[in-house]
DNA sequence: CAAAGCCCTGCAATCGATTACAACATCTAG
DNA sequence: CTAGATGTTGTAATCGATTGCAGGGCTTTG
């Protein structure tokens, strides 16, 4: 009938009480007689009622929202932490602005300030290649806007964060591949300057050599995490004279561009080169072959990403510590084997 | 210093001048003096003011967001779309705000209220699984929030939608296989009860019948979009007396599944089966082998679909009509080919 | 029986922006 | 020189909910 919105004055004059006994009955119900709230609830049904989240913001000066800045939502690999964050977020009472930050650099810092003032509570930051101090100098209101880092963490950024042991993932992977009897080990890297492309180099290095093994540097070859940069090394690997006889991705899906490529051309995996993935994104156990990778706990990440965030909008101390680190696990499947002898 | 926010307030004290002014030079440049403006956006500098939102919103009537309530992140094929719906809500000032509604049928229903009112002005809704009517009769408040269906459209859902030529992509497929030679030609349909299931079903009895060929009921599998349905189908298969020479399956994660699993029990695509997609998602062409796939738009069914919300929003009248469907492609690669003579 | 305490309720201020309206200054045309 | 148009600014009402405070009714206690 009516063709507007049912406000808490509507409610208040169909129950026939004053708009504060509504506010009251809906959120705090123990405060008010059995009668006023038996009314207000008849009342709200009746008319249909829904708090105007915009109001009640604006006078509690909390938006019940946290926001998430993600490199690349169509990365399978940030869906779920992200989901990871809506699990925690959605029962305690927040919803999640998610917003993708690699738009063009300038966009991420105007999308950034869209979501910012009333509208979230906080922020989790995905994309470690975010320049975060831009965004916190920029203004006064953003600086207080609490944030999380996850799965990435910048070095020159000073919130809490929550990350995955990256050069343990690298060494547990190092180490499966040299227990088959591999020697000859590349690294394809991840994308220039990002912080888990530097720790899980870092942590390759530091496995070859701590297994009395020496690192070849015509086996790292540069890359990206996508699927193009793994076709693109596949080419590489191809035109050298001196192959690794195991290649060590940064992700999942540069593995996959890689065997993808490789088998295209008519090489096997894993008979002609062992290949080993990171993050265990849900495809891998079905790639062909199912891949061997490390595992990270995605789910996990998210849903302490948000519970540290909550905790701080809280105003409570984190139980988590500044900094976590979740351990990652190495799963066999098909794509890693011993070498064929020589 | 101050730790407080400022306010519009604090940037009319700074300037010397009234928070009209203020306002409108922000939103309304040209409607201050060149002086004026000066002052404001010098104030606004010096003390980092950023707008809150949640006045704005209240005394605007309007959240300058939209929701986005997809069934699965972790499905690469929805992200694609939610970047599409970015594309066209960022630049035109709307935030987009997205929630899972695969959280236990009741919590679909509590999220999407919780966006309600006056956080988001509509909704694109991308699982045609939910129950619409549930959620518009629940409240008159959310009966007046716009909404525009994508992807999925359930049939009972009186709301403007854009979908995607499921019927036709099927006919296609069936023409890609009946080509190569096949006449054995089975299906692994989507969850039961599903929109995109039925029409891509009957999308291809239809086509079977008008080539000529006669439906084997034995040849359709019942299934789900995801990696899981895909093996399980494949188990099944495999037990069969008289098989398929061709699978047309309801998704490419589907697919994957079957084709994962089929190598695992040592059976070659395309060699002993064709496989053939629907969706095209990132992975496909990068698969072993390269999956053959119906191709969908995906990040331009999100760009009208986002198109479309904001000119209702805006009270427009749609340009696209109220039910456009796009076209999808045919996209051969290496999963099909012709059945080996028997 | 009076004082003190508790429970419940309503009044009205408040959050921070936008905007209708009015006031004022300046300019133009007759 | 004046009426009217134009341009710029400020005052104050407004959006819809929450919440401090005060008051009324009822119970408990000395």
């Amino acid at each position: 009938m009516a063709t507007e919105v049912p406000t808490i004055q509507d409610v208040a004059r169909v129950a026939g009480v004053s708009t504060a006994t509504v506010s009251r009955a809906l959120s705090n119900p123990e405060r008010v007689s059995d009668s006023a709230r038996r009314k207000v609830l008849e009342a709200v049904e009746k008319t249909g009622y829904v708090v105007n989240e915009a109001a009640r913001n604006l006078r509690q000066q909390r938006a019940n929202a946290i926001g998430v800045i993600a490199p690349d939502l169509s990365n399978p690999f940030f869906s779920s932490i992200i989901a990871g964050i809506e699990q925690i977020a959605g029962p305690n009472g927040f919803g999640v602005l998610v917003t993708e930050s690699s738009m063009t650099g300038q966009g991420a810092f105007d999308h950034a300030s869209l979501l910012a003032s009333a509208r979230v509570d906080g922020f989790v930051v995905l994309d470690g290649q975010m320049d975060l101090s831009r965004l916190r100098n920029r203004s006064k209101g953003l600086t207080q806007v609490p944030v999380v880092s996850a799965c990435e963490y910048p070095a020159d950024m000073p919130a809490p964060s929550v990350t995955v042991d990256n050069a343990g993932g690298a060494e547990k992977a190092v180490r499966h591949l040299v227990d088959l009897g591999h020697t000859k080990i590349g690294h394809i890297t991840g994308p220039r300057g990002n912080i888990l492309t530097t720790t899980r180099l870092e942590g390759f290095r530091a496995a070859l050599q701590s297994m009395g093994l020496t690192v070849r540097e015509d086996f790292i070859l540069p890359g990206d995490f996508n699927l193009e940069a793994g076709k693109l090394a596949a080419e590489i690997w191809r035109t050298m004279e001196d192959r690794p006889t195991a290649m060590f991705c940064a992700s999942d899906q540069q593995a996959f561009g890689f065997i993808s490529q490789l088998s295209r051309q008519g090489f096997r995996v894993p008979e002609d080169v062992s290949v080993i993935g990171f993050d265990d994104i849900e495809v891998s156990g079905f790639f062909v072959p199912a891949l061997t990778t490390i595992s990270q706990p995605r789910l996990e990440l998210g849903r302490m990403a948000a519970r540290m965030l909550l905790d701080r909008i809280n105003g409570q101390s984190h139980r988590e510590g500044l900094h976590p680190q979740l351990d990652v696990t190495l799963v066999v499947r098909d794509s890693t084997a011993a070498p064929v002898a020589a």
